[in-house]
DNA sequence: ACATTAATACGGT
DNA sequence: ACCGTATTAATGT
């Protein structure tokens, strides 16, 4: 446990024993590939510690249609905001097999009362998750489709990369319904935005995996 | 919406 | 564990 606590940036400049107490509070669950870890409006307010694994943040809209917000891998935390009345929770879905630790939100109340700096990290690290979802603002309500795609594919090979002599491979494991989600378009426009990228060699796929080998054109197109 | 193809689950050995 | 096949899921148009 303390292992996995260690790759968490946020714990950077806590010491062992801080990280020690931590552990006290923490229980850890396994999830498959495709289980939820996290519903709206659970009763049981946890903060929770992605230790292994990928998951998909999301939202469902009136016509059942996902819009993912993030994806997040081993490191980062979910479920802080659950705190806030008027915010309705995201859905957090496993991508692949997942090991998550979690505590009960009034323990990691009094974990950041003792440890004002705390506080501060996770301050910092909710305003960077606030910048990126801004940041992605734009980019959804003016471009379109194929530059979402290529811009989605770029930042993802840098976010997720996976060196090969091909190209860079994305370190998802992604349908296209869910590159869809990610770029707010529909399935069936994402596959005709994807195929001519195939076509043109820009890009590979490889048992589901995707593959650049020109990223620059990409980039062009971006 | 439908036809095709890829991935997985299943059963027998 | 391995292979072939049935079933389901993902994709292309």
């Amino acid at each position: 446990m303390l292992w996995y606590l260690k790759n968490f940036n946020i714990f950077d400049n806590f010491s062992e024993s801080d990280l020690e107490s931590f552990t006290k509070y923490l229980r850890a669950e396994e999830f498959d590939k495709g289980e939820t870890i996290l519903i709206p409006h659970d009763s049981e307010r946890h903060v929770y510690f992605l230790m292994k694994g990928k998951v998909k943040v999301f939202h469902i809209d009136e016509d059942g249609r996902e819009i993912i917000l993030v994806i997040l891998r081993e490191g980062e935390i979910f479920g802080l905001l659950a705190v806030i009345e008027e915010y309705s929770n995201p859905l957090v879905v496993a991508l692949e097999e997942c090991l998550v630790g979690y505590m009960h939100e009034s323990d990691f109340q009094n974990l950041m009362e003792e440890k004002p700096e705390l506080c501060f990290t996770i301050y910092k690290y909710i305003g960077k998750r606030l910048i990126t979802i801004e940041n992605r603002l734009d980019e959804l309500l003016f471009q379109d489709i194929p530059t979402r795609l290529a811009r989605l594919l770029l930042r993802l090979s840098r976010e997720y990369p996976r060196e090969r002599d091909c190209g860079v491979q994305i370190d998802l494991r992604l349908t296209q319904q869910e590159i869809a989600d990610l770029i707010g378009a529909s399935r069936e426009a994402t596959s005709a935005a994807l195929n001519p990228f195939k076509r043109n060699g820009w890009l590979e796929l490889h048992q589901r995996y995707i593959c650049l080998h020109n990223s620059e054109a990409l980039q062009e197109l971006a």
